[in-house]
DNA sequence: GTATCTGAGTCTGATTCACGGATTCAGGGT
DNA sequence: ACCCTGAATCCGTGAATCAGACTCAGATAC
């Protein structure tokens, strides 16, 4: 009761199991959303990736197997006549649902960090329609609410924290 | 002509300028997520956000500092009675527009990395509403594509890219 | 069959960065 | 004068990154 105002509601709650926290344990390693730009964009192949998102060999070769070991990417074999058979790596199905966070993050950038010529990559509904894709969010109830309408809140599966000084 | 298939039309275009490298030196870095994570969440203040998230002192310091320089954080000063002011850390609007980001996040993590009770954290439509938030991929047609039916392609601003060896 | 080319790695040593524990600093209270 | 607290800095260790050299496995060339 006595300061009350000077401790946030979300401190009683644990960090342990927070989807971010699971989440950017595998997308917050550096070079990953570079590397992940160019599976999106269609350019699949080791030495292709490497030369164009300048990603030093030894990481790529770990964050292509870390993706892959968490089913994000998959190796296809693919054959250039007179060559012999090589690998490229593919989006999955949990790949290609990280469109809406790259395209967030292109939006974001293209809005607070622009360039004079305009976007240098845009998202675009494939097919006759073509039109320009962007990302918004909508509540259950239909409303696009604006972000400060939106609050983080604990959900059913959050634990309340344990403090080690209880003492 | 003779290799068309084998060179993705992708790899004709420079990545120096891309939106996705400019957004990640400010966001790429490790614990940047986490760190925004306590602020969308209402944990605002040093000593707080460290003990939550467990990021290191030091690169807390790091991590504040930048965010303030980009204009996604902004330092408020505060007082708890009987205690000299304090900073505490609170998102600017640049900051706020990183939502969609967060809840994409959340929402790949919910499913792809889902936990047994549910998730520990969601988006909710603030006020009256309170219904949970979700965000979704529309084109200008008002379509909403599923992944598979977007494409990341060159943009306005895009630039040919320079390959070394002309020879 | 020997040489050579290419894409995709692996190896290596130097450098940068993260980490955690201790220390400092700036007020404020007793 | 002494203690307390939140925030920040210092510092030694350990991990990750980096660039460049080297390896490897097929494939063609001679």
């Amino acid at each position: 009761m006595i300061q009350e105002q000077t401790v946030p509601e979300a401190m009683r709650w644990s960090t342990e199991n927070c989807t971010i926290s699971r989440t950017m344990e595998i997308l917050g390693e550096k070079w990953m959303f570079h590397l992940l730009r160019e599976v999106f964009v269609g350019v699949r192949r080791f030495e292709d990736i490497r030369a164009r998102a300048e990603i030093p060999r030894q990481v790529l070769t770990d964050r292509l197997a870390a993706l892959i070991d968490r089913g994000l990417l998959r190796r296809e074999p693919y054959r250039v006549p007179g060559q012999r058979e090589r690998y490229e790596y593919r989006l999955t199905k949990a790949g290609f649902d990280l469109y809406p966070v790259l395209v967030a993050l292109v939006q974001w950038g293209d809005q607070y960090l622009p360039l004079d010529d305009g976007p240098p990559i845009v998202a675009q509904h494939r097919g006759d329609c073509g039109e320009k894709v962007s990302v918004v969010m909508r509540c259950a109830a239909g409303h696009e609410p604006a972000p400060r309408e939106v609050a983080m809140r604990p959900g059913p599966g959050a634990q309340l924290r344990v403090t080690e000084k209880l003492a």
